[in-house]
DNA sequence: TCAGCGCCGGGAAAATTTCACGAGCGTGGC
DNA sequence: GCCACGCTCGTGAAATTTTCCCGGCGCTGA
């Protein structure tokens, strides 16, 4: 009762875990590996090239990141399934990624099974959520608090996130292919939905809530 | 044998701590707590009005910080004593407090006896650092790092910290009594002289040498 | 005494931030 | 269909900030 094997296509970028996915999902009847990349863009490309039925994508990669990724392939092709598998435990992450169009989103901190599960759900359409960020979705909206995610579109969530990798503004246009003008003006207006006056108060803000964590530090 | 008993002066912006100082202090025979201010300007006030032998001095504090109001006593009073006794264990703010002019440093970690010694070192003339203080400054000297407190003057130091503290140009400016445009000069001065961009990095680089910790975040 | 350095700030150029405005474009309701 | 709405992107000009260069002042060590 094997039906043709289900496509997936690895998006992170440590080929150590790549390696882990691999493994867990291979003991797996009916899935099968079909493609690998390390950042945004390659993943975007393959995609185009392969067209698996299921991507699992981390978030934090060089380059755009991985919720850029998801909005580019999806834009692509609209039923794309795109699992998001990554280190955020973080309902911001989690609220934009979904708006993205993710079909999914599990914390690496899981049990290994959950990933699998989530696979499996993905593949048959439902929408997976970790029961961490389920909490913290459920916390945060019952304390009203009024996450950085809710009010930023996931273009201006986008900049900012990059914004918070150091990045210039001109990089950042570059990378995002916009006019560095446009850039600056929604640095400007990020500012201003979040109520801060300075790229420091900035920085707190997103520190605060987890949008960007004290381990992001030290990465690229 | 009992000389004539020494004089204190107790700086912590709560009281509650203040109240571990005296509790422990009274214990030792020939010190006597004679005054306690809550913040730097009230510190420097009240030294002026009594003259005690000895401070304790927390570092974090509203208005103007621990650092500057060290500064200010020394500079009324060379001879003065001043014993810093700080949550912030990192050499930055060491080494930022001995320059002001410190007899010591002592951490909120330490055991009850260390703050006992150290004071007793300071009236004696001696300097008094915690041993996790010395294992920090020795590991960023091994390390050859160029912390942000060997490239900043003490003044540059004193803008840094207010500014990572979320306040205006304005607000640091009549802190410390000097002209918004000078604290304008000094902000982009720390940042050439720390080699960062932006205002972003700035913070970021404030995170990774402890200079600003989580834990602040939703403090004052 | 003098050179060096930290501190303070003015003035002007350069860069950025902010604001106002408008054109596409996809979405959802009628 | 068709309209209204919100998001995106961009321009241009004004307002503000950042940066650079300058000189004066006070302290310190040779």
């Amino acid at each position: 009762m094997i039906a043709s094997a289900r496509t997936i296509m690895l998006v992170d970028d440590h080929a150590v875990v790549r390696e882990g996915y691999r493994s867990m999902l291979q003991k797996q009847p009916g899935l099968c590996v079909v493609a690998e990349a390390s950042d945004g863009a390659e993943a975007y490309r393959l995609y185009k090239e392969t067209g698996p039925d299921l991507v699992i994508m981390d978030l934090s990669m060089p380059g755009i990141g991985g919720i850029e990724a998801i909005r580019r392939i999806r834009q692509w092709d609209k039923r794309a399934k795109v699992l998001v598998f990554t280190m955020h435990q973080n309902a911001a992450f989690a609220v934009q990624a979904i708006r993205a169009g993710a079909s999914g989103y599990v914390t690496k901190t899981s049990p290994p099974e959950a990933l699998v599960h989530a696979v499996m759900d993905a593949l048959s359409g439902k929408i997976a959520i970790s029961p961490d960020i389920d909490h913290e979705l459920a916390l945060s909206h019952l304390a009203g608090e009024t996450a950085a995610a809710d009010l930023l579109t996931a273009r201006e969530f986008e900049v900012l996130r990059m914004l918070l990798a150091e990045r210039t503004t001109d990089e950042i246009a570059s990378a995002l292919h916009i006019s560095p003008k446009t850039v600056a003006n929604l640095h400007s207006l990020i500012k201003d939905k979040l109520g801060v006056g300075s790229d420091i108060e900035l920085v707190r803000l997103a520190l605060r809530q987890g949008i960007l964590t004290q381990i992001d530090l030290s990465e690229p």
